[in-house]
DNA sequence: AAGTAATAAGATTGTATTTATCCTATATAA
DNA sequence: TTATATAGGATAAATACAATCTTATTACTT
């Protein structure tokens, strides 16, 4: 329903990853220490990347995250969507709920507009446009 | 943190409220059955609303509830705002959110980029809007 | 003055979601 | 075969959300 944290989790893990695309695979610990994430909860949440296709993961010995695809076609939408699921700011704006408004209802169609504007606005950014522009240094 | 339901609520009270602007109070009650909402948590929401100055309410036979203000300057983003407070889509845009990334920092600004789009669309249509293309006919 | 009708306010409850943490399993390289 | 790293399931703690209950307060009506 909403942008969670762990949702931004996964944009800085990400954009993590983003800063060694060059096949080379890094430690969720590593990860974690960089972006100051709990690493249990960072490694839940890359089951979910790697589950859509976002991250490949390997395990073991000189195991570890990276990239599956080039950061230039990841947006920040497409990461949370990958970790919410369909959003929905408001509870009438999910699938399954039932309003007996709809379909004629314009509180409806004004939140769907804000909503799609929200959308469309993490929809702009890449994760190459954000690694392009961040401001933490790659330290190890 | 997200646009509850609550939210939702408010803006449909406020919406019923609109269709009767001249001054007279109508019934928490009604309002309720007009809009299928739960009356006292209906009761909850108005409080909310009329400590923020949206409305006004009467106690007693003849009481009930009326708008503060015109319906033509109150935004959906006002009624969102008195009933959450200030809007946060992620943890990381709450005010009193520390993160070791600030003031620098990319994914924080682009959430918050998002957000105010979002908002900037709920800005965008007041109640008098919103009433004139209401599809729910004034039934009592 | 008494009774009735309406919202105000505080307490409480139930449920769902979020944010983790723990433990064991599994894969992989040295 | 051993050390190392993620996978996955279970669980727990904290928070937020939605709703309800109860008692007060206000105000009209008779």
């Amino acid at each position: 329903m909403q942008l969670t944290r762990q949702s931004e989790y996964a944009i800085r893990t990400l954009l993590e990853l983003s800063k060694y695309s060059d096949g080379e695979f890094i430690q969720s610990r590593a990860i974690a220490i960089q972006q100051d994430l709990p690493v249990q909860f960072l490694n839940k949440t890359v089951q979910i990347l790697a589950r859509t296709g976002l991250v490949e993961t390997r395990r073991g010995m000189q195991g570890g995250i990276r990239l599956a695809v080039k950061p230039e076609t990841i947006t920040i939408a497409d990461v949370v969507v990958a970790i919410e699921g369909k959003i929905a700011i408001n509870p009438c704006l999910a699938d399954d709920y039932h309003c007996v408004n709809r379909p004629n209802c314009r509180v409806h169609e004004i939140l769907e507009r804000a909503q799609s504007a929200m959308l469309a606005e993490l929809d702009k950014e890449t994760l190459a446009d954000l690694v392009r522009d961040d401001n933490n240094e790659r330290v190890i």
